[in-house]
RNA sequence: GGGUCGGUACCGAAGUAGUCAAACGGACCAGACUGUAAAUCUGGUGCCUCACGGCUUCGUAGGUGCAAAUCCUACCCGGCCCA
């Protein structure tokens, strides 16, 4: 069937059981496709957007999608090489994080017919007898093995004892749901594949597990993640979002087109060639900023931020709408200090700097002199940058 | 437990008594060039001061000394080897 075949092919890196996939897709059952969740950090981002619509594939063809919680590992902290002892979240934390969650999902999901399951369920009221016979069906050279500690010992950093429970606890999770299904990044295959084991050694028939491709953050050089400040939220503001977009290096428009856009596989195949042929590569990224946009915002947002964007930056105009500060008119200071008490930039130093440099203009004039007295009125718009605008409003 | 090496700014890393707010690289910020792309180039990156200068900072707490990131003592933390 159709819907399987994109299941199958459609951003996928890799599949392990591939046959026991298909079998499992053609007997017309409903899957349990597992998919975890880190109530950590609530905010989505493209990044996240690849396994999502991975889940879309499977809920339109009729299986289950179950979201996992890890509440209970989230105190744990996956190992991601210096993570220090995560806080642990309380229980409102938890469910405030998991609300602002699943309405972002709600753009993609149809949440209503998720299963939403929260690990702690079962860790809650484990004992350590249970905790040892689980890790009893583990073996340390195999949780060694796994590469990014492998790497830290080699190097003599630390690796601390827990950070081997946390694949044990995430292959646990897949015996308690029974899944049939895990899909996560390729970064996760370890911890998937550590699910097939331990199912396996509880006589459970071992989950099929789907790799996914990893989107590169807008740095151009590591995985999106919130943690490496290289990523473009879902819920950003357009105007940012199609800025973003468009400052992502040319070689990874085709790789973003096909994992965050659902165009069609012939339309990227147009793009790809126009690059080739040496089109200007502006117009193709142009088209992904507004297809990115449109997805999460709408066409209406999309156009907006195009227009802009091409004002502020191709044509140095000053937008109409920015952020607004009510001020008391006729303070005059130096402008430092003005950026300062309009908590523009955080300390009077930086401001300096960035004024002796040049970053900084009032009404598109650009002031150098860091003594000259600067009056407020009404409607003045302080520019720091290319992109930061700020306008003054009187106070009644 | 013993031996040994080490803990420096966002990260990596130099410095081992005055010339240290601390080399260098990455990251980041601003400027130039542009397509807010990349690459490149310039300036900058503790705080306060127009400036002279002052203040806080080199794991923590004390001490020596005119002067400490640098020496001493205790403590905390990490690596490696041995047990």
């Amino acid at each position: 069937m159709d819907k399987n075949k994109s299941i199958l092919k459609h951003n996928v890196v890799e599949i392990i059981d591939e046959k026991s996939l298909i079998k499992r897709l053609a007997s017309g059952k409903k899957l349990r496709v597992k998919f975890g969740a880190d109530p950590t950090s609530p905010d989505l981002h493209l990044g996240h957007i690849i396994a999502l619509d991975k889940l879309r594939q499977f809920q339109e063809a009729g299986h289950i999608i179950i979201f996992l919680i890890g509440d209970y590992t989230a105190r744990v902290g996956d190992p991601s090489g210096k993570s220090k002892t995560r806080p642990i979240l309380s229980e409102e934390d938890i469910e405030k994080n998991a609300k602002t969650y699943f309405d972002q999902v709600g753009k993609i999901l149809d949440i209503k017919k998720i299963e939403i399951r929260r690990n702690s369920e079962w860790y809650q009221k484990m004992t350590l007898a249970e905790v040892i016979k689980i890790a009893s069906k583990f073996s340390l050279s195999r949780i060694v093995e796994r590469d990014d500690f492998e790497k830290r010992i080699k190097t003599g950093s630390d690796v601390r004892y827990h950070e081997g429970l946390y694949p044990i606890m995430q292959a646990y999770d897949s015996v308690m749901l029974k899944a049939d299904i895990e899909i996560g990044g390729t970064d996760q295959k370890f911890n998937l594949l550590a699910g097939r084991i331990i199912q396996r050694r509880m006589d459970q028939k071992p989950q099929d597990i789907i790799t996914l491709p990893l989107l590169i953050g807008i740095d151009g050089k590591k995985k999106m993640s919130k943690s490496l400040g290289n990523y473009i939220g879902v819920s950003e503001d357009p105007n940012e979002m199609y800025g973003k977009v468009m400052s992502i290096r040319d070689e990874m428009v085709i790789d973003y087109f096909k994992l965050v856009t659902n165009l069609e596989d012939f339309e990227i195949e147009e793009f790809e060639r126009d690059l080739k042929l040496d089109e200007n590569p502006k117009e193709i990224k142009e088209r992904l900023a507004i297809e990115i946009v449109t997805r999460f915002h709408g066409k209406k947002a999309a156009e907006k931020a195009r227009e802009r964007f091409n004002l502020i930056f191709a044509k140095k105009l000053v937008p109409e709408e920015m952020p607004e500060v009510e001020w008391k008119l006729g303070t005059c200071n130096d402008l430092p200090q003005l950026l300062v008490d309009l908590k523009f930039v955080k300390s009077k130093s930086e401001a300096k700097r960035l004024v002796a440099g040049g970053g900084v203009k009032i009404d598109k004039t650009k002031i150098e002199d860091i003594e000259a007295p600067i009056c407020i009125h009404d409607g003045m718009v302080i520019q720091v940058g290319k992109r930061k605008f700020l306008r003054i409003k009187a106070k009644k």
